[in-house]
DNA sequence: TGTACATCAGTGAACGCGCGTTCACTGATGTAC
DNA sequence: TGTACATCAGTGAACGCGCGTTCACTGATGTAC
């Protein structure tokens, strides 16, 4: 087990990693044209030139092959974020607008899987709890941006807007599983902005920008900017 | 045509509009269960007991069914949103959280008529022009409230970021379907802050919040406070 | 190095299901004279 | 007020389609001795 990545593979083993890829790259594909929902194992199987039964060596199931491509999506945009994230220069405000651009950009990208990810929940589909750590990639690097810019002095975390008493429980939780040590104030502040991230992206992914802005790009780093002055000073 | 609303109605015309009424409640039903690309005149049919060739005595199509259930919807939306906007006590921080917060209550009692309006595009489906007055009214509402702020002097409108000139266009055209004559600031700032509500509602419907936030609506309130302060002061 | 057996990938047919939409029809409701 | 005709609502059968999943099978690849 612990060998396995090293470990010589047989020409079979070889070909199943590679058809795992194909498969999941052909229902990446089939995102583009019909939604998470009609996500269709036979549509796969017809794609690669197989038999619609044949899949089933490789998925157990249609939800499986969800599942995985959802992994698979949160894993891209967690990797994006976590590389402009990993580039230190500049102040906060530099930093924050890096990595939610990079976000922007992998959604501009990938329209419909950042729609699998960020959309309406696919009904009657429950993700399994193994998407847990995938789908925290982003918000952990957009967090420990945050972290670098307390721990540098570039954030004043005096309190600017009352906590109610049950959010401060919320906060606790979050702290836990969040790079830094980040004070209540600036968490709800980081939690204010990457609301505003995703709402963004998602006003203009899901067009409700349409036939009013048309320079979509401008108007979110002008936000992100707002964003990161707000978690920077509170206000 | 203009004597139509009260023109005495036949037992036939009555009996119409009453299914019309009936296919698109179970039509809504339908979409607690299945996601709207799911959504099936056979079902619709299926549960008012009649066959389902029938209801193509109502509707043209599925899709025109489609139409008239996202119609209703932003109008129900729209509706709250005015009448909470309509209620002109309190200064514009109190009347901002009241549309704010009509449109997250509305949401959390309609998730999937929500997630049909601003969640993921349904795939294969165009919106037809006719909905685009009804999906204005929340946020011409939002912007009536701002508008009137503007007036009572309680918006600080000096420029508090700069605004790059592709979305001054975007401004200009955003102020010609807009109530009052906001300053460009004021009203990318409104922008701001609307982007801030209904990405705070999808995370929270969408379920992003889970297992992390436990208390939404504390966090809604809060973000939203945070958001009308962004309007009145700029930052 | 060679053979015997076990594992695995892919096939093709089938099951049972649901869908949107069309069409010719029956019978009830409405309208014009 | 009564009759003749037109309009409309709803039926039931049908078309052609796609779906997920199962199953017994063939033939190729891998493993143990």
């Amino acid at each position: 087990m612990e060998s396995m990545a090293n470990a010589p593979m047989t020409a079979r083993a070889r070909a199943r990693a590679e058809l795992v890829e194909e498969i999941k790259a052909a229902g990446r594909r089939q995102l583009t044209e019909v939604g998470a929902s009609e996500l269709s194992l036979r549509a796969v199987a017809r794609e690669l030139g197989m038999v619609s039964s044949a899949v089933y060596r490789y998925f157990a199931s249609r939800d499986e092959l969800l599942t995985a491509l959802l992994v698979d999506a949160y894993d891209a945009v967690g990797a994006a974020a976590e590389e402009a994230a990993a580039d230190r220069r500049g102040g906060f405000e530099v930093r924050w607008l890096r990595v939610a651009t990079a976000i922007r950009a992998w959604a501009v990208a990938h329209p419909h899987e950042y729609a699998l990810l960020y959309g309406s929940p696919v009904p009657g589909y429950q993700a399994p709890g193994d998407t847990v750590p995938a789908a925290a990639r982003p918000p952990v690097a957009a967090l420990g941006v945050v972290a670098d810019a307390m721990a540098a002095g570039e954030i004043d975390p005096r309190q600017t807007a009352p906590i109610p008493r049950p959010l401060r429980a919320d906060l606790e939780r979050l702290r836990a599983g969040v790079p830094g040590d980040l004070p209540d104030e600036v968490l709800v502040r980081s939690l204010y902005a990457w609301t505003q991230v995703f709402g963004g992206i998602s006003f203009e992914l899901f067009g409700h920008l349409h036939r009013v802005v048309e320079a979509p790009a401008d108007l979110f780093t002008h936000q992100a900017r707002r964003a990161a002055r707000l978690i920077a000073t509170g206000v």
